[in-house]
DNA sequence: ATAAGTGCAAAGAATTTGCATAGCG
DNA sequence: CGCTATGCAAATTCTTTGCACTTAT
């Protein structure tokens, strides 16, 4: 299966306020503060993989953020990069995803929550976001008095080219 | 993080009709008649795991239907666990699940499709199911052409009992 | 200076595979 | 009997860890 995962649909040109440290903030920024804030140091390596984290458009593995940061500066590790994972996700600052059934993806938390639709045929990621989601949480919260903290959506099908060509 | 993770709301005593080769046929017979369409065999180790995942109420992952089977005959082997269950995934009998960012988990394939709610203090799965996600089907559908073949939902949070003994 | 962070190589956990043998059809 | 499925142990893949060394602060 394809490696190559694109985000198409999540507009890049997302609105980027200066001042507050709310999610519109820029990822790295955001990252750094919250960081320091926790008596973090923020080394090379860490300002890298920020980097790469926001530049990347797309939902990469711990391999290929590994990659994408040794072409920046080859003295990185993977253990770093996972250590690095690891503390951005216990600080919320990305989320990790189980996407098609492998091994982990990443994605830096934006100001709106989204679903992922995982073509099975070109391997392609887009991204979903609606308020019908918003319904489920309520359901649930109403019908079963469970208080939701974290909900993944995962979606596999076949993405609207690959069935035009499969025609 | 438990393991004990046990199936709370999904009614046990579905009816099962006997001729039909539906999806409301007992789990075990169904894909027994599956396997054997398709020239596999039907052999000791298979028939035992088929009893397991049938009859165990929760969802379990590989080393614990190991742990099962081998109590009903320890002639079995781990690496035959899972060979069977990738055969039974393949044959689209039993559902994968990448329930709490671990390991994965198993559930024969019922008829009504359904969507499992996690507790992250005393790790019980609930089950859960709706007419919403249909809806989440069709908007996909409209909006963006995708053809949806799987849907996995999770939601982590807190069960209300836990809730309750945590005030 | 000094504690947090790093690289490396080794350990771990989950899963897969090669090969000789057992056993279904 | 012939071919599929099994057991076992070794190989793979992804991730974590121990330890001596670096480096932010």
């Amino acid at each position: 299966m394809t490696q190559t995962t694109i985000a198409e649909t999540v507009p890049k040109n997302r609105r980027r306020r200066r001042s507050a440290r709310s999610l519109d903030e820029p990822f790295r920024e955001r990252a750094r503060d919250a960081l320091r804030s926790e008596g973090h140091r923020m080394t090379q390596q860490r300002d890298i993989l920020l980097n790469v984290i926001e530049n990347a458009g797309a939902h990469l593995d711990a391999d290929g953020l590994y990659q994408l940061a040794r072409r920046q500066d080859n003295r990185i590790s993977l253990s770093t990069v996972y250590r690095t994972l690891s503390l951005l996700k216990r600080h919320n600052l990305i989320d990790e995803l189980h996407l098609s059934e492998e091994h982990h993806h990443y994605e830096a938390k934006t100001a709106e929550e989204h679903y992922h639709l995982v073509c099975i045929d070109c391997g392609a990621v887009e991204e979903f976001a609606g308020g019908i989601i918003e319904h489920v949480r309520e359901v649930v919260k109403h019908e079963r008095g469970f208080h939701v903290t974290s909900l993944q959506l995962d979606i596999a099908g076949m993405c609207a080219r690959c069935q035009k060509e499969a025609a």
